[in-house]
DNA sequence: GACAGGTGTATCGAAAGACGATACCAAAGT
DNA sequence: ACTTTGGTATCGTCTTTCGATACACCTGTC
């Protein structure tokens, strides 16, 4: 789990500035920013924690997690020490992936390709420099932290990233990069511009794109992009392995074709 | 996904009243209510949709909605008629789901127990009257909507209910059940109270329940408790297989005592 | 081609209500 | 007993939110 405080969370600006845009809400985005302050932590927050985390002061804190607790989205930690985010977050998260209709047109081609490999299969949509994970069906054995919804990862340095990058245009694609802060999570994760964009390239003449232990040991990907009904990319698929039972090309050979089938219903929509 | 709509959300006495209470922020419980009122929709909503079904003003929507389309907790509609939910909330999803300790705790069993029955397995967590799934590893052919994450169900004709009910004092039971709003979801589903108090002596005996059918057609489901620190209840682990590949018996006797020792080994901590 | 219906955007003044400082209480550790 | 830290409560000021109203735009219809 260490890596998810590697992600940038996309945090926009800071919801400080709010320079004179008469529609927004302050305290709306003060309630969410409490909320955001759990993405750093590994535990439980106070309430001082909160507000020294998140430079609100604490009678706001206060107030703001009152009304969130009221709300069921935070809950006391169950030692009584700090608080939680709320179960109530989780009916917002169905809410999420029942209406959005990329998912809804993606699930039953991922039960498919799943069967079909037997290997872990999942949906992961952009978030500007991030793809994160919306759908997951997990392989047999394994089973991490790293693979629960809602997890991210930067687009430049996964399968599923380089190959939706594979799908714009050099110019966006310099832009993510250049934007991206390039920090390795294996000694394996590519870094270097060049070899990124080489590696993208790669991508748009196979049609998908791997990535071998660049976020995690021993753990191989392949991923290939998913589009919108305008045929700009907007997510990825997945097929993950282990490199303990795949040797790379095996693996690339194996799935593929299966994977890029599965692009294909999805994408000829 | 029409059992959806069946589900009481559980909504909060509608966060209007805040009779006096000098900590609660009304422009907080607002945009969650904003972000609430998809919990009953089928398909983006407009501005006025979201307007008329939540109450409050078009002007107060329309700045409610700009705010949290500026952090990411809502987006246009792909189609750009109306709004969803935005990705940012996953963000969130996973923080809840790292952070609670019942799952950290339950999460590799649970991997264990669905390798060893190959069927569908998962947790979900109390939220008073009814379980919210939190986390789900499909069996390999099927996933429906309804075996999302953030979906949920009554407690009082559900196997995980019942499993937790049982370990309940019998005025909190009536409570409960009294309480629960009792809509059949099949024509299978028990809504006698006295039929379903006999459901739960007797998970209270076997130290597992089951229900067939009450809430999807042809799925047979056993559920076993899970339990906090102060062994109060706080969620269930459901084992989930199809009858057409089971019988009730067969499904029983093969998997209460995988189920069984599952919770064995997180309820002992 | 004008019109009707609906969606999203912009503006503004009044007053509601959110803000932070401060003080208080309880529990846990020293 | 004393200090520290977490959570709660109170209060007056002034920032901010609220809803009414009006505007711009697109779609489809007559």
């Amino acid at each position: 789990m260490r890596e998810v405080d590697r992600v940038e969370y996309a945090v926009r600006p800071v919801p400080d500035p709010a320079e004179e845009d008469p529609l927004f809400i302050q305290a709306v985005a003060r309630a969410l920013q409490v909320l955001s302050t759990f993405h750093g932590a590994s535990n439980a927050l106070t309430l001082n924690e909160i507000a020294s985390r998140s430079g609100i002061g604490k009678s706001t804190v206060q107030r703001i997690v009152h009304t969130l607790r009221q709300q069921g989205y935070m809950e006391r930690a169950p030692d009584d020490r700090g608080y939680v985010p709320g179960i109530r977050l989780l009916d917002h998260t169905l809410d999420y992936l029942r209406l959005n209709p990329v998912i809804v047109r993606v699930l039953p081609t991922l039960v498919e390709l799943r069967r079909d490999t037997g290997e872990r299969v999942d949906l992961s949509l952009r978030d500007d420099l991030r793809l994160v994970y919306a759908l997951r069906l997990q392989s047999k054995r394994e089973s991490y932290f790293a693979t629960l919804i809602g997890n991210s990862v930067p687009l430049y340095c996964t399968a599923g990233g380089r190959a939706l990058l594979s799908q714009l245009s050099d110019d966006e694609v310099d832009d993510i990069l250049a934007r991206s802060n390039r920090q390795p999570f294996t000694p394996r994760t590519l870094t270097d511009l060049k070899e990124i964009r080489a590696k993208v390239v790669m991508a748009r003449e196979n049609g998908y794109a791997i990535a071998a232990e660049e976020v995690l040991q021993g753990e191989v990907v392949l991923g290939v992009a998913v589009k919108d009904n305008d045929s700009r990319p907007i997510g990825a698929i997945h097929i993950g392995g282990s490199l303990s039972e795949w040797d790379k090309d095996s693996f690339v050979s194996n799935f593929a074709p299966l994977a890029m089938t599965a692009a294909g219903k999805i994408n000829r929509a």
